[in-house]
DNA sequence: CGCATTGTTGAGCCGCTTCAACTACTGTGG
DNA sequence: CCACAGTAGTTGAAGCGGCTCAACAATGCG
């Protein structure tokens, strides 16, 4: 297959989900950037190290600017409960609580920004729609958790799951502005099949005959989506469900 | 087993999620009260006849002051990607995409509350915090449902996903102000089963079950929890992941 | 180059599904 | 108020999908 270089790709500001809380704002004709200096660009997480813990107070609104994350339940090391992609927020379900819920652990060296929840707070006195911006996001937050949950509970194969995950990928990639048919996975099997409520065996043996029956290309971590209808198809749910999903 | 009336039940505005948009607000020292004549009270909705179907236009957060829905996949109408209870919000995750996502059907004669989004745009012009109760409101959601998705997917068996669905139903039921040990579920052992990924017949016999080992007492719709730390035990998840669940 | 980790493959077993028969409700009309 | 029909829930037997466990292969890292 193709070979993929692996260096890590950073997402644009224009396709990242929190650029909402970003970007220059047009105040009065006139662009005004309140951002400098209160957003937090780019601070590095090296592979396999936490980002935040459970139970850590939630100080700052963040994402995923380059690299991957994964999402642990407290206590159980083995259950993974998500990803977050380049261009994608980390567990902004927090906020609520005032305390992180999972573990963030980097999948590959990552990069995030951060925004605090006190500047958020500052500048909405001055802009009166940054705060229209923020629950709009956080609307979009819930829109695809759910997505997600209804692709992943139910009574649902392996290969359903499998190619759900896969599908849902795929989107995901695309709407941050990667390449969406040949993509590296920086996550471990182990963790796909616990995300998925699989065992590693079985992943390997689905993926297999997806690559044996033409739908995919894979080795190792490197992906090649061959025939994304069919595994659309395989997902089977309304295609409404997978427009948007991630 | 005692005798549950199953007259409908309101939900008091203090136990509403939504209350944050309803309640009279503190202005200048004085009590205001925007919401008359801006809230829909009460609408009924008749047993088995839909609130809204995927694809409506999202106008109004819609909140359950009586009764209780599911929620439905559309063109799946087996497929229940999950309930709300009196008490709860409808699809919030409805508005970031401008439609709703699923078909919402009365599980029994119920009653919801609704606002519409531009009154609640209008009022954030009056009141400078408004928009501020609506960002926890949905990160509220947002954490709700990240708790549930941990609880439903990965690898986990049928005693488990039913003690975590039982622990979970108690703890929203009392977040509402109902009792907690002694309710009725007003929907069928198929909406159950697919909602948990299990067949009818599988739930039926791990109730039967949790009933013979002394954790349940149940009759038909009626259930009345005997033993809810083992139930939560069974469900496996750290505590903290299932005191505010929902 | 050698060790450690990660991924693949195989055999046997268990839990859940499927399908079907049966029983218990619920509601409706006589 | 009872009889009956239709629906919902329970129970049993059989088959299979995915798990477990273990051996093996491949990959990555010092």
């Amino acid at each position: 297959m193709a070979t993929i270089k692996s260096d890590t790709n950073y997402v644009s500001c224009a396709a990242c989900e929190m650029n909402a809380l970003c970007l220059p704002f047009e105040v009065a004709g006139k662009s005004l950037d309140l951002i400098e200096g209160v957003l937090h660009r780019r601070k590095l997480i090296k592979k396999d190290e936490p980002l935040f813990f459970a139970g850590d107070t939630f100080e700052t609104f963040e994402c995923v600017s380059a690299g991957s994350f994964k999402l642990v339940v407290p206590g159980n090391p083995g259950r993974v409960a998500g990803f977050s992609y380049a261009g994608e927020m980390l567990d902004a379900g927090a906020m609520y609580t005032g305390r992180h819920c999972y573990d963030a652990v980097a999948l590959e060296n990552s990069y995030v920004c951060a925004i605090s929840q006190e500047s958020v707070e500052e500048i909405s006195h001055q802009i009166p729609d940054f705060q229209g911006r923020l629950i709009r996001l956080m609307s979009e937050q819930l829109f695809h958790v759910n997505r997600l949950m209804t692709l992943l509970t139910g009574r649902r194969k392996a290969d359903e799951r499998l190619a759900a995950f896969l599908a849902g990928v795929s989107i995901r990639f695309q709407e941050h502005g990667f390449p969406a048919k040949e993509f590296r996975l920086s996550m471990a099997r182990d963790d796909i099949a616990s995300y998925l409520g699989l065992a590693k065996g079985t992943v390997s043996r689905v993926l297999a005959r997806f690559h044996q029956q033409g739908l995919i290309v894979s080795s190792g971590k490197y992906f090649e989506i061959k025939d994304i209808e069919k595994l659309k198809k395989l997902a089977s749910l309304p295609v409404s469900f997978l427009q948007q999903m991630r």
